[in-house]
DNA sequence: GTCTATAGTCGGATAGAC
DNA sequence: GTCTATCCGACTATAGAC
């Protein structure tokens, strides 16, 4: 059922309406007289409701950022609590697959495809919903990935590089969304099925696994990369 | 020095703003007014040398499918060959690592930074440009990754799974233009200087070759995706 | 709070002079 | 081939009735 063709209020059904389409076609893609017809509303109602078009795009985002940091949070809170609680890197290393699977959930489940529609859009388009998102969602996950990706390494890495590898690791999760026409149509895939989620948890973790033990294998390092 | 501002005929300059600014904020984004006034010509110009901004949206997309083809295309090339004259596993993986730090060098070389930008652009956007640039440019690359992943898992993994990891690995790299705002501030950069690249070479080729080391050495796998 | 009607702006396309 | 001037449709925002 859609979220929006409910009976929630106005501004409710808006907002879902906003979230799927902005997400599609981006702010610019979509009139106002869409979003309020498929809202069964007035195009009015949205300058009531939130000030303008550009008002509702960023309550989209707000709404996204909510939405998406009560599913990540827990997952972050815990690997943080673990890393507190040990240096050990086997630990880190299972925080590390938890929070990759968590995400690859987000990014195929088809409950989260709007609302990461949307923010790999903003990625893309980097503005005042970038700015909301990046802070409530991307932000806090790479901090915490790079920190376990620290712990892994045995504290050996510069923190440059743990974030450089944290961005590679998210991006074998990320492209799924942020190119999904190419990953489906190379995969085969007219959807992202069941079969093929599985099939996708087991292939990232492989690769996660796989380069927790190359990063934990590794020499100290000496070509280290400063500033 | 802009490409756009040479003394090129008005369509070659068209062309070139029309690549840069798509690139930036997609076809709606932008006025065939500010793309005729950027390229130092006239609005109605467009519709003489393209028939509309359709036409020159297309236009952009194939000039890219040519200039990146002519970029990767070698590299795809060179690899069919060496599968061809060998079997070793070895072999692909260096031919493997090789496309892989070649689209790296395309994805954050300024020289084609507008060309990749209008590439992650339209892969969130399928249309009739990304039909261009999927047949041209990404499905030759995620052909060729996948024989040769094929090879090094010595024939044992499915098609789906060869596609799907290679849709995967290439995410790591995509990552820095589909995502570009998010990574350069995650790994703390304004701007993806000469050391970043360094790094990013030596990253990505490390993860690439601890993958190989996984999947060559993986059992010949039991729970096997079909369909 | 909700709806209608409209004001004011900007867009793509094109006719027609040169 | 190049440029000017203009048409017409679509858009956002808002005034004002209820």
């Amino acid at each position: 059922m859609n979220r929006s063709s409910s009976h929630a209020p106005p501004d409710s059904r808006l907002l879902n309406v906003a979230i799927d389409l902005f997400g599609q076609v981006g702010l610019d893609g979509v009139s106002t007289r869409e979003l309020a017809s498929l809202a069964n509303t007035q195009m009015s109602s949205i300058g009531y409701h939130f000030g303008s078009k550009v008002g509702l795009h960023l309550a989209a985002a707000q709404h996204i950022a909510d939405t998406i940091g009560a599913r990540v949070r827990p997952l972050l809170v815990a690997a943080r609590e673990l890393r507190k609680s040990s240096d050990d890197a086997e630990v880190a290393r299972l925080a590390l697959r938890q929070i990759l699977i968590g995400m690859l959930n987000v990014i195929v489940t088809e409950e989260f495809a709007a609302d990461s529609r949307f923010v790999a859009r903003e990625q893309a388009n980097p503005g005042a919903a970038f700015e909301i998102l990046f802070r409530e969602v991307m932000e806090p996950m790479l901090d915490e990935l790079s920190r376990l990706i620290a712990c892994i390494s045995g504290n050996q890495m510069s923190t440059q590089e743990c974030r450089t590898r944290s961005v590679v690791l998210i991006g074998q999760v990320l492209v799924f969304r942020m190119a999904h026409a190419t990953a489906l149509r190379a995969a085969g895939w007219s959807s992202i099925d069941e079969g093929g989620v599985r099939l996708l948890r087991h292939v990232i973790d492989e690769h996660v696994v796989a380069i927790c033990d190359r990063i934990e294998a590794a020499e100290p390092a000496q070509p280290k990369y400063i500033k």
